[in-house]
DNA sequence: AAATAAGATGCAAACGTTTTCAGTTACTTT
DNA sequence: AAAGTAACTGAAAACGTTTGCATCTTATTT
């Protein structure tokens, strides 16, 4: 059974003052005397004095609260990113509502309809593909909404949406002329699947782009793709090496999928990287740490929760003089040593 | 700038009733009227109605919201946990606060604090060791407090709170005992460091015991301490291998360690598990798939999850039926290549 | 046919805040 | 010394719900 303890009223009483200093003391500190706040303060103590923050929100504006919808907690480099996106929220005095989505848009909706109900004063959500719905429904509400991870890669859709995050294409590029710079020609992909999830779809059109500015295009039946899982990658990446000709390089969609990658050809009796490069994407927990550590490009994901929560209060703050805009992180090459030049 | 939209009296005017009626639909259906129903149904979605929970708080009792704080998003057997716990939570009509408290016990009950200023109907903290200032809180409250991951390895410890978990100390035990039941003597140890933490130190006395059961004592410096962290990790576990004398065994204080530690030991040049068997606990993703399988205890974190979401929502629906209890969960040896007999 | 029960609804008070407006005091300026 | 200003404070209305109580129908029982 819920317990209703005391309120402004009580402290305000106990306090020798009105509740309407209380409330002022509890949001905005300075505009009470100081003689009075501490008053106020020693009263709250003794009281056991908590705020009612359902009760603010009825009269008030803000809430404190911010909605955030996750594809998943169980990959290692959303992960980074929630644990600063959360904490650096925390720190300003926000509180986090999470749902994750498990790259299904329906449920997306639907949380950030809960998310509404609940009065937050803005909404994350990871990557640009959305439910129009969603759009409509926060703009209704006065709801800002921010979109970190990636960018659109067409650099002209969804102006009105706030974005922070990467180039996926650019990513996916740089990856592949790591691999072709090296001298390689035999590339074989493995991507991750692109299912809800705008991310993928890029990142696997900058690598054949990269690879075709080469001149080079690899078999079809060399272009894979699996589930961002270690045991279906690895299982694909098995089945890629077992064929009669195989390539010198394989390029990877993300991390886990080259730690699989890895792993498969080491059991096939192959050597990293003398045998066979292995690219990833992302720097992932364990890439630098593994046997060999591995070439990937690192996603600056704590960057992007920081810059995100930044981003996200001065949109609440200052709703109008913050136009919509999209800013572009930079990525960095890792190289390490799951990669070489192939003649060298 | 927050934009007020519909309320119930709109709602209530549009379908010809009266605000008390549409309130009743929305929270509970069967009160009213099929037909009156669908009026209100109608009415509702033509004025894009959206039910504000923070008025609802103000006068009812419950918010369907629960707040969370784990320890750290960054952990993948974590990750397991929050994944499943929140998608229940979720389809059970909850919404989840969540908060990480990097280990740290006093932004925990800052954390839980601000929870109960937004009026949660329940709190799920990890593992059993926290600042009593929360119970008490939650208590006077009265918050539903659940406590998941491990119990407490003293059993008469902390008899109020409802707790759902594994034993760590059996844990501890069982990764032993294995090990020296395939007729190792010459073991070694890397833990984890428990700060903050009951369940490193639960499980660490619990191998000791285990070893002392069958006669063997590690010296001191085979019994080493690290941070949950693969890089540390790797660092401590090149020394110990490094030395003269090898152990023909390490029983690691979770997975990531064991990771580490069979990079390290592949890294030097070992084969494992031929000259090195290496134990981990937890299994965490990627166990399964690496170079050899790793040998650990898989503790079942998904069902931790499902089992805490159902009885969070029992306590918070019958407070006063529900004696608070301590649900054991089983775990489960997943034997695989990381270890072997010693003479076989 | 009357009495009773059950079902559906409405009225109005409450929930604990915030915020506008006006008032009081004390300080500064002329 | 009067006038003006700044810093605090209080009274009271408002926020959008929920819920106890009363009322009105309709169905069931006697």
């Amino acid at each position: 059974m819920k317990i209703r303890g005391s309120t402004i009223t009580d402290v305000a009483r106990k306090a020798g003052t009105s509740p309407a200093t209380v409330s002022r003391y509890f949001s905005n500190p300075d505009m009470v005397h100081a003689d009075t706040g501490r008053r106020i303060d020693d009263a709250a103590t003794a009281l056991n004095y908590i705020r009612n923050r359902s009760a603010a929100a009825t009269r008030g504006q803000k809430t404190a609260t911010i909605g955030m919808v996750v594809p998943t907690f169980e990959s290692s480099i959303f992960a980074e990113l929630i644990e600063h996106l959360t904490t650096d929220l925390s720190t300003l005095g926000q509180t986090v509502l999470i749902a994750s989505n498990h790259y299904d848009l329906d449920r997306e909706v639907q949380a950030v309809k809960t998310f509404a109900e609940h009065g937050v004063d803005g909404v994350i959500l990871i990557g640009g593909q959305h439910d129009p719905a969603i759009t409509t429904l926060l703009k209704a509400r006065g709801i800002q909404l921010l979109c970190v991870w990636n960018l659109p890669q067409d650099k002209s859709d969804a102006p009105e949406i706030d974005m922070i995050g990467i180039d996926n294409f650019e990513l996916g590029h740089a990856a592949a002329n790591h691999i072709a710079d090296l001298g390689h020609r035999d590339i074989a992909c493995i991507f991750g699947s692109s299912d809800g999830n705008d991310r993928a779809e890029d990142r696997q059109h900058g690598i054949l782009s990269a690879l075709k500015n080469h001149d080079i295009t690899p078999p079809s039946n060399w272009l894979c793709q699996t589930r961002y899982d270690l045991r279906m990658a690895r299982v694909i990446a098995t089945d890629l090496l077992k064929r009669d000709h195989r390539p010198s390089a394989i390029i990877c969609g993300n991390d886990v999928i080259a730690f699989a990658t890895i792993w498969a050809a080491q059991q096939l009796g192959l050597n990293i990287p003398q045998d066979l490069s292995v690219m990833g994407i992302g720097d992932f927990k364990g890439a630098a740490d593994m046997n060999p550590p591995l070439s990937t490009i690192r996603i600056p994901a704590r960057f992007i929760g920081q810059m995100a929560a930044r981003r996200i209060m001065d949109m609440i703050n200052a709703p109008d003089d913050t136009p919509p805009r999209h800013l572009k992180i930079e990525f960095e090459m890792k190289m390490r040593q799951s990669t070489k030049g192939l003649h060298i």
